[in-house]
DNA sequence: TTGTATCCTCCGGTATACAAGTCTCGGCGC
DNA sequence: GCGCCGAGACTTGTATACCGGAGGATACAA
């Protein structure tokens, strides 16, 4: 398992959840292996307890499979799951971009134009892993500008059926659509434009969708 | 605290959640109120452990208010968040229920009906708290038809907010309404209109509503 | 009286010990 | 050889002991 650098004033509960959760999304915990309490706690140099939180949450989820008393496992790909991950997320996102057409302020705008200049330069230099993390960045923003951080927390609980999949899809010429994009969303917010932000929104996040076959036919041992 | 009665192969920490959520929801643990580990563990007959799990997760939605290495305390009633479940609840119960006129078999219309009849009892006989069961158990229906229990499970932690102001609300002459809206949206469903059903959806979902500044004045000391 | 420093108590965070269920594997009886 | 049974080596579930931080009470000094 790849270990994160741990925050100051992090603690070890939250420390393992983030951990287990970026190597969950990253297949280093990959789909249908094992995992064992003792064992995470040792590599994390934690105590049960905390992990065992961290498992805790996760299994709500259903990233994380606990039996009790016998194992824990790290789920197949269920790809119902990931289809209803979408449902929500294209549900809520769609919406709260509708929002933010009447809601943004210029200072918001502006917020979202950052991100997306660090985008441009993240992709002019391959790093993917950033990449993903801004286009997160990018979507809560979106709904902390709707007053809606909230659902969008709740929502990234189950997002990362989704996340995991997407894991395996980001390529270089994904990764330009999807900043192309970010762009186009935000210049429809910025010109208060909600049908077309909604529209851009959907096609957006159907990006994933159609990978769905190829990414089953390269990892099919991932799934269910 | 109120105990619930421990359920057979129960886990500690589920009973424990199960009965710490059921006493926010019907304000036997008051808003505002503190609530420690150690108390509810004893009161519980289990020890921090448990507890601890529950409350960790009760935390992460909100509802409870850990404050590292000080208290814990339920926290007073955030109007805001109770706007943002509402918000939530409403996008994807209405999506939900359209859904619901296309995939709905005779076998799900039955088990609405089923639901439907049993409101009816208890609303002749006054069970408030039951028919607040039977209701929840109505929407369940709706999400699991279209294959979305996941998601449903997702929202049940934000709505307990909701429910908390719901439970203040609830008088006779409400349920009588509530439980005419289960009837008028089943049908819509068993016609397969998805247009009424979803503006029934919206409607129903509405009443609370209305009620909030009424909940507020009878309840001051239980709102931020 | 007021301000301050220190101790003391209580809380949540963590580590660890123990309990209990489940599977495996090997020995024993048939 | 085949099948049953039990010991042991796991697993997760629970209880408990300890740690460190935050705040309040108290006592002393200005």
């Amino acid at each position: 398992m790849k270990l994160l650098e741990r925050l100051p004033r992090e603690s070890g509960g939250d420390y393992a959840l983030r951990t287990i959760k970026e190597n969950i999304i990253s297949l280093e915990l990959p789909p249908g292996s094992q995992i064992s309490e003792n064992e995470l706690a040792a590599e994390m140099g934690l105590s049960r307890t905390p992990v065992r939180e961290a498992l805790i949450e996760l299994s709500k989820v259903k990233i994380v499979d606990i039996q009790p008393q016998k194992k824990s496992t790290i789920p197949l790909i269920d790809y119902d799951m990931v289809d209803e991950s979408r449902f929500m997320r294209s549900l809520l996102e769609c919406a709260v971009v509708e929002l933010d057409c009447e809601m943004a302020t210029s200072l918001d705008l502006e917020r979202l134009n950052e991100n997306i200049r660090l985008q441009d330069f993240y992709l002019d230099n391959f790093y993917s892993g950033q990449l993903m993390e801004l286009d997160n960045q990018f979507h809560g923003i979106l709904f902390e500008i709707a007053k809606k951080s909230q659902i969008y927390g709740l929502m990234q609980n189950i997002s990362i059926h989704f996340d995991r999949v997407r894991s395996m899809a980001l390529s270089s010429v994904k990764n330009l659509k999807i900043v192309q994009d970010h762009k186009q969303i935000t210049a429809a917010i910025a010109r208060r434009d909600p049908k077309s932000a909604r529209i851009l929104m959907e096609e957006h996040l159907n990006r994933y969708k159609i990978d769905a076959a190829a990414i089953r036919a390269a990892y099919p041992q991932y799934f269910k």
